[in-house]
DNA sequence: ATTATCTATAGATCTATAGATAATGC
DNA sequence: ATTATCTATAGATCTATAGATAATGC
């Protein structure tokens, strides 16, 4: 906690934004993780950035591997129920891809951190990271059917490329990776409607003007709905 | 070396491929490096899998570092190369960039190992890895270049999306990534054209399909120069 | 009584170096 | 003499656990 409670009290001050302390172990964690690696990463080097002893962290995270899964359900959880959403709705295959690529390419572009980075991780292969592994496929193939249904409309029967539109939205990753400090060195704010464009341009869809505000406003409708 | 010349016996048999200790000690290093996570992968389990002592390793590569640095290097000097023929040359620019784009996806799926996956690594932003990072910067800079070009031709003035072709080919990474045991999950056998054909289309480029047979040829061309 | 911290440490690493040894090559 | 390996180890970690301590809450 950052105000008093019950337990004995840190010796150093809270040093990391949060109302909890498991919300300031993360917010250290991803800025390590990001900046110097997940294993090269230590638990005293955590505890050290969140101002409390490195045995302390184990009150709150029961293995390193813990606070690493806490960090990626945050970022899978929106994108895929907004997604589900979006299979619901009756607009246009294009403009829903569109609306997605949005949201999702927003998040990952203006969280604090370039937790995206995280995803090529070989530690998430272990059985410990399945759930995560899984809810991001299930992602991955929301993403495939709105581009499968786009590439129907447009009359194309090559549907091979209806995987990219997902792969452009991690774009912004390796983008924000190249830069300085997690900043984007290609991309700028016009990030998630260049990456909207892109996304439907590779399927063979020419007109993405036309998009641009029916997109943008099913998107505030179905984030509304929460 | 795998057969006999100076220097102490191996305890072991040879059990990777490579003319040289040195290309042994970088196979075994690709496999565990993308598999099991630079960090997270030990000297000693290197060493395991050449077929020497941990101590052994050092008689060939003075730090982990330098084993890292010197699969990297492999990895840009190639396309790199080819980038910097491919803007000496008077073709038009989309059939150049298209030249390129195949090169480059083709060396990024069909490797062996999903060496693309080390470029996220944090580790690289040191100063060790100046050197492979100004020389990736050049090849996203090349990439660049021809895309404006393109733009140009296309008559639009929007040059935001110039820096996505490059981005699209690292697509490839995350589509291994994802796989299981580095085998692409998207993309198949025609992936180079694929992703050709989509560097193209987001910079506004519709008509990709009289781009192949031009892109084909230069690109068999210029390697024929080496 | 419950909670959240603290101190201390076990046990298992890991990288890199020092120096011995066993081949080939001259 | 040169080369490539070996054995042995120093010194520095690192994760997670055990148990003490200092708050609040009832």
């Amino acid at each position: 906690m950052t105000t008093a409670g019950p337990g004995r009290p840190r010796l150093t001050k809270p040093r990391r934004p949060g109302p909890t302390a498991q919300a300031e172990i993360l917010d250290a964690a991803a800025e390590l993780f990001t900046t110097k690696g997940f294993a090269s990463t230590s638990t005293r080097q955590i505890a050290e950035v969140v101002g409390m002893r490195q045995a302390s962290l184990y009150h709150h995270f029961a293995t390193k591997d813990d606070i690493l899964a806490a960090l990626l359900r945050k970022t899978v959880s929106a994108p895929l129920e907004l997604a589900t959403r979006l299979t619901e709705r009756t607009e246009p295959a294009a403009v829903r891809l569109s609306a997605l690529i949005l949201f999702d390419s927003g998040q990952l572009v203006s969280g604090r951190w370039n937790l995206g980075a995280l995803y090529l991780l070989p530690e998430l292969r272990t059985e410990r990271f399945a759930h995560f592994r899984r809810e991001r496929q299930l992602l991955r193939e929301r993403y495939s059917t709105l581009a499968r249904a786009v590439l129907t409309q447009l009359g194309s029967s090559e549907t091979a490329c209806a995987g990219l539109p997902f792969r452009i939205v991690e774009t912004v990753i390796n983008d924000r990776s190249d830069g300085e400090g997690g900043e984007p060195v290609d991309l700028g704010p016009e990030a998630p409607q260049l990456l909207a464009d892109a996304g439907l341009r590779v399927l063979g869809w020419t007109d993405v003007e036309s998009l641009r505000s029916p997109a943008g406003m099913l998107l505030d409708d179905v984030a509304a709905e929460a």
